[in-house]
RNA sequence: GGGCGCGUAGCUCAGCGGUAGAGCACUGUCUUGACAUGGCAGUGGCCACAGGUUCGAUCCCUGUCGCGCCCA
């Protein structure tokens, strides 16, 4: 016997490895089912799993769990991302709390006391980090119940993956598709890296707006007044953009202002780039720190002085005084000097977005360095093509529009890192700075060798790669590419990639890149993009705001299943949001316990299959009724997963089992399993009626197994299936039988006419404990019978103690109107003759608002010729059934009071 | 500034041309032999606003307002 409620701890902590070590998640390459496929978005190997793990890997498992009942052979392919920058920093920070800092130039300078570590030094201590909390994260999917193939797991930094890497990296660079280029990167003064354009955020700062003299040169009262929001970057100014039709400045043009503080003549130029209406409407020119300055200085061949060091610090290229100060104590140093000269004209509140570096937290600073770039423009052609003729389709498909938008504007791809943690690049330089590169340093070597005619010493560049430059591999580098190997070969296009669409652009469509021109494939044949998982609020959780939840505390209060259940309800929204209601997550878990218990209830009541029973010999209605809800349900959730609607199914297996199986099924089939009717032993009725719960039982743990699969496993094992056919997790997927549209009609008739009568003896305060007569006015031959085949459920469930047919209705009677018959349930003593009398006048009103309703459509002439014919003849229908309804609850109202 | 999405019950959200739905909350009632993590019955909506298309609009189109996200 099952206990009275739902353990989830105890289940979950069970049923996980006992898949695992059976060997349930195994794809298996060599058989000759079809493949569907899955990879895994990698989470950070350090990291833990947090709401959005939870969403984006519940989605996956559920998808994955019901393939595999449909037949396929299954992979998840499970592994972790090295997550460059995110690691070093969690690792540089622990490591300054033992007062331990890096040894890369200019660090000394700051923490002069720091013991310091080499780079070999540090990485040793990254991989020990690694080692201690690398298994947290996919510990905690198996606690989620992710039935990802562990044999399988991978990491981005394994052996395979970063040959793969390397190889991805020489060939582009042969093919001229990775290159070294000198330009204006994001630089990240904290980290000390470049970051791509992915990696900056902008947010909205309140700051200021200066407007600075610059005198003109030559002159002594001209001035010319440029605008900017940061004054430090002056030092590095070689020129003054006006637009070429602004009256204001346009004699400038071709002059020279001398820049204050520095001393320099720089040039006025025109360029359309300033706008007169902004600021004072000249701009000064900075083109070493500013991406547009950068362009309007190749436009007009201005020099581009670097004036900052990679500490955002000022660095020699300014004036002695200024050298040193971190680039906001140069501001408000140079902000006061310019006053004192009175070079200041004013000063304007501003807000403005400023460029921050998702990472580090402080604004990236624009600066030009030599990088290591991908070509992205030519590598994007073959994904937008292959995204424009549907090989691969987006869920949804605005998903596809804004692919396009990003990759038809695409920017060069900065892939180098100046971090330590990561694939160090394979190029090696030769005395003049020539560059090797090769997939080793043999090769390399080799290279060098040929080029110099003899042996020169040669130094590995030094800088890492981009951390999705290996994410972007990860569809076929966890399938053994670069080899031809058999997983490769069968599951490579996958089949869906679910992620959020905040890494469309960092992952998705870089995955389709590499895919494209490594596989000559896409990497997957379906993307599913779901929206961020936020608070009640729609805020996004953050540490520092306190709204975290942390789906394992879920998981330890109210289970697994409720959790996957409950982000699976919320997967459909089409905002970017899901709002995250933890009484949502209790809602699930009672529906979990629901089912727990009408399990115990079939257990408890001898429900059991008997071999080989046969649904279709199923012959109480009750029963066929039971099977065809069945087979509908199990028809809606099948389709609504193929359509990636993954909500709609959580919500018709939620309404299947708790408003069919349980309010309904459960209720009208008691009479017979607990009546008198059949001997306790057994029946004809009884038991097809244990049967038939057995088997919807059984269907139902199959059903409702992708989503919440730990309690069906063990509903399943306790039911006593396991025994007999393994594991649930292995279980083919029901065959929905046909239906049975009989039997739908007439359990439509009993389960109106039990609501009925409960919503009057409800409205009419009749207590619960009275059991009424009923007496059945103007009923049919039909009525009549199904009368007699459900009495004793109705009388059951709706509190009536004998059923009889009558030509009138006596006095003060509640009275109902189901189909041609009217029930009277005379209460006279118990019930207010009025309140009864207000009901039905109620009642009628209702019926008499949707006649005149329907009336005045079937009244309008265009109506009826121009609306298509079945719409007019269902409106007709309808207002036929409204008004007999009607018509017998007047004949019941004028009744009441005679 | 450009693009996209969202404004539906008190809250969180489905629905998206023809009877407005769910969960939670709320009200009443019931320890009915599975379940009080429950049963039964209810209350609660100018489907943001204004136009348009249509026989018919919560749904399609345009605009306005509010909120959010992405890209500059």
């Amino acid at each position: 016997m099952l206990d009275k409620t739902y353990d989830p701890k105890e289940i979950e902590a069970r049923r996980y490895p006992e898949w695992e070590q059976a060997g349930a998640f195994r794809a298996h390459p060599e058989s000759a089912k079809p493949p569907y496929c899955i990879v895994i978005p990698p989470p950070n190997v350090t990291g833990s799993l947090h709401m959005g793990h939870a969403l984006d890997n519940t989605l996956q498992d559920v998808l994955i769990r019901w393939r595999r009942m449909k037949g396929d052979d299954v992979l998840w392919q499970p592994g972790t991302d090295h997550a460059g920058i995110a690691t070093q920093m969690v690792v540089v920070r622990n490591l300054e709390q033992e007062g331990v800092g890096l040894a890369v130039e200019g660090a000394a300078r700051n923490d002069a006391n720091k013991k310091l570590l080499s780079r070999e030094e540090f990485l040793a201590k990254v991989w020990e980090w690694k080692a201690f909390s690398g298994g947290t994260i996919t510990g905690q999917l198996r606690r989620l119940g992710a039935s990802c193939d562990w044999s399988r797991e991978r990491f981005t930094m394994d052996e395979g993956l970063s040959r793969a890497v390397l190889k991805v990296f020489v060939d582009l660079y042969k093919a001229g598709l990775i290159y070294k280029d000198l330009r204006l990167v994001n630089w990240d003064p904290k980290m000390l890296t470049a970051i791509s354009d992915l990696e900056v955020e902008s947010r909205e700062v309140r700051g200021s707006l200066w407007y600075f003299k610059y005198p003109i040169e030559g002159s002594t009262d001209e001035f010319i007044v440029v605008a900017t929001t940061r004054p430090e970057t002056m030092l590095g100014d070689t020129g003054i953009a006006v637009h070429p039709d602004d009256p204001k400045w346009k004699h400038l043009i071709g002059k020279h202002a001398v820049l204050p503080l520095v001393g320099r003549k720089i040039r006025i130029v025109a360029d359309e780039y300033s706008d007169p209406e902004k600021g004072s409407g000249a701009v000064k020119i900075t083109p070493a720190h500013d991406f547009n300055d950068f362009e309007v200085g190749r436009r007009h061949d201005l020099e581009a002085i670097n004036i900052f060091d990679k500490f955002a610090r000022v660095n020699e290229n300014a004036p002695e005084k200024y050298r040193g100060l971190d680039r906001f104590d140069a501001r408000k140093k140079i902000v006061a000097e310019m006053e004192e000269l009175g070079l200041v004209e004013k000063i304007e509140p501003h807000t403005h977005a400023v460029p921050y570096g998702d990472r580090g937290g402080v604004p990236v600073e624009p600066y030009l360095t030599e990088q290591w770039y991908a070509d992205a423009k030519k590598l994007a052609q073959e994904p937008i093509a292959a995204a424009r003729d549907g090989r691969v389709k987006f869920v949804p498909e605005r998903g596809r529009d804004e692919f396009f938008r990003w990759m038809e504007n695409i920017q060069p791809w900065c892939v180098s890192r100046q971090l330590w943690w990561g694939h160090q690049i394979p190029a090696w330089y030769g005395p003049d700075k020539k560059v090797f590169v090769e997939l080793t340093e043999e090769e390399a070597k080799a290279a060098a060798l040929k080029h110099y005619g003899k042996e020169v010493a040669l130094e590995r560049d030094p800088d890492v790669l981009d951390t999705w430059f290996s994410s972007a591999l990860w569809p076929f580098s966890t399938l053994g590419w670069p080899d031809k190997t058999p997983e490769l070969a069968k599951y490579y296009p996958t089949n869906v990639l679910v992620t959020g669409w905040d890494i469309l652009f960092f992952w998705v469509a870089r995955m389709m890149m590499m895919g494209m021109h490594f596989v000559k494939e896409v990497p997957f044949r379906t993307v599913y993009l779901h929206g961020l998982v936020t608070d009640e609020k729609g805020q996004k959780m953050s540490k520092s705001k306190g709204n975290v939840i942390d789906p394992l505390e879920l998981i330890d209060k109210y289970g697994a299943d409720a959790l996957r259940f409950t982000v699976m309800s919320l997967a459909a929204s089409q905002a970017g949001r899901l709002r995250l209601a933890p009484a949502r997550v209790e809602g699930s878990r009672n529906f979990a316990t629901k089912l727990w218990n009408a399990t115990r209830y079939a257990e408890m009541n001898g429900a059991a299959l008997p071999k080989g029973f046969d649904p279709a010999t199923a012959k109480l209605t009750v029963n066929k009724w039971m099977l065809g809800e069945l087979a509908r349900a199990n028809t809606t959730i099948d389709t609504a997963l193929a359509e990636f609607r993954l909500n709609d199914a959580a919500t018709a297996l939620y309404e299947f089992i708790w408003g069919v199986v349980c309010d309904w099924y459960v209720e009208l089939t008691k009479p017979i399993l607990q009546g008198d009717a059949n001997s306790s032993e057994g029946g004809p009725e009884k038991d097809e009626t244990r049967a038939v719960t057995a088997y919807v039982l059984r269907e139902t743990v199959k059903l409702l197994h992708p989503v919440m699969p730990f309690i069906t496993e063990e509903l399943w094992d306790k039911l006593g299936h396991r025994a007999e056919h393994g594991a649930l997790i292995g279980q083919p997927w029901p065959v929905a039988p046909a239906l049975e549209p009989d039997a739908d009609a007439e359990m439509g008739w009993l389960v109106k006419l039990i609501s009925d009568i409960r919503s009057a003896r409800a409205e009419l305060n009749v207590p619960a404990a009275a059991k009424l007569r009923m007496l059945v006015v103007g009923g049919d031959g039909t009525t009549a019978k199904r009368l007699e085949t459900h009495r004793a459920a109705i009388e059951r469930l709706a509190r009536i103690e004998g059923i009889e047919a009558a030509s009138t209705a006596p006095k003060g009677a509640l009275q109902i109107v189901v189909g041609e018959a009217t029930y009277a349930l005379p209460v006279t003593d118990v019930i207010d003759l009025k309140a009864e009398g207000a009901r039905l006048q109620k009642e009628i009103k209702k019926l008499a608002d949707e006649v005149a309703k329907i009336d005045a459509k079937l009244g309008n002439a265009a109506f009826v010729s121009r609306a298509p014919e079945e719409v007019v003849e269902e409106q007709r229908e309808r207002r036929s059934q409204a008004e007999q309804t009607r018509e017998r609850l007047s004949t019941a109202l004028e009744r009441l009071g005679s």
